[in-house]
DNA sequence: CGGAAGATTTGATCTATATCAAAAACTACC
DNA sequence: GGTAGTTTTTGATATAGATCAAATCTTCCG
């Protein structure tokens, strides 16, 4: 029984018995291995994963390296974002950084939860605020002028996080080379 | 009569003549003249403004200078997201960059659209859809490394507006200075 | 229409960070 | 538990773009 999407659920709204009983026939769960695919990029993505125990990774390829786009654990729900919602094809991919427990909700499993249950809709729209609020600290930290200053915002940001993500991964989410991350961390 | 917006709206729900009749009753015209302060940040963001004709720029402060965060044009709600969504003072002033017609809604009269009508819920959660894509497309944007790739990619992604904004507010907008990006203009 | 304030361009340095290269420190798996 | 592979650190240079300064070019209002 997936009990903590239940709580995170009610975060945003009251659960009927009937969406719980409709959410608990359509939701699977998924374990991945440390470093396993979840996502590739040359499929559409079709599951959203919602995170019962681990960390993952959210990256696109460009000149044959990784690069982060961000990162996702506990009480999160990560998918390919245009991907899932527009269904089509998107440069995302996504793996586990550690070993990773998770619910699966399929797209058209969502679509009809989205038009028989209203209530639904509002927990969407709710909780993409709290998402929205993720992208804008995002976008607000890209402007930060020097690598220290992306680096000190992303270790305030990411507090409960940070220290389990290798520094290669932290250095192509903030734009900057992982030398100079090397270099910013030595120096205290 | 806010036909621009009713257009809108049916690009995502179909909108019932009473939801008509209650947007209708709710929503003000409202005119802005070039460089006219929309949203002063000392202020909780109470307003959300579709804009009908115009342009609007939303920015913050950073060492006295004026920052951009974005800019929405024709067919966009534009209004301080955090502000306007948590009901808190947030850092982001917007102004018009061009004589602006806008529709006004009240958070107190979305809300209530929210809790009488189970299809603004569906509205919002699409519309939020298209938001993010701009969201995702920016914080792609802002990795390009070279100031030249960041010029390159405002001016395809914003291509019908890019050549209305000054090239002061581009500069600060793209995170480079603007002789810089003065520079770059030049060489072609 | 003219002049002042603002915006853009051009020029001359300076510096943070990239790049290239190699050593050292981890990690994990047979 | 040792060794191959990965990740991180350290070092030496190169460079894109910042900064500072000043000259043009626009705009707009009296």
């Amino acid at each position: 029984m997936p009990e903590a999407l239940f709580r995170h659920f009610e975060k945003y709204i009251r659960l009927s018995a009937a969406l719980r009983a409709e959410l608990t026939a359509r939701i699977l769960f998924r374990s991945f291995k440390k470093g396993e695919l979840i996502h590739h990029a040359s499929y559409i993505c079709t599951h959203s994963y919602f995170i019962q125990r681990g960390l993952v990774r959210v990256y696109f390829l460009k000149d044959e390296k990784e690069i982060s786009e961000y990162f996702s654990c506990e009480e999160e729900w990560v998918n390919s974002p245009k991907s899932f919602i527009q269904q089509q094809q998107d440069i995302y991919f996504i793996d586990a950084l550690e070993d990773t427990d998770t619910w699966v909700l399929e797209v058209h499993d969502l679509v009809y939860l989205f038009d028989h249950f209203p209530e639904m809709e509002r927990y969407a729209r709710l909780s993409m605020g709290t998402v929205f609020g993720h992208y804008m600290e995002r976008i607000t930290s890209m402007r930060f002028t020097t690598a220290r200053e992306k680096y000190v915002h992303f270790c305030r940001t990411y507090e409960d996080i940070y220290h389990r993500i290798p520094l290669g991964m932290i250095a192509s989410y903030l734009g900057i080379t992982q030398e100079t991350l090397s270099r910013i961390r030595a120096e205290r």
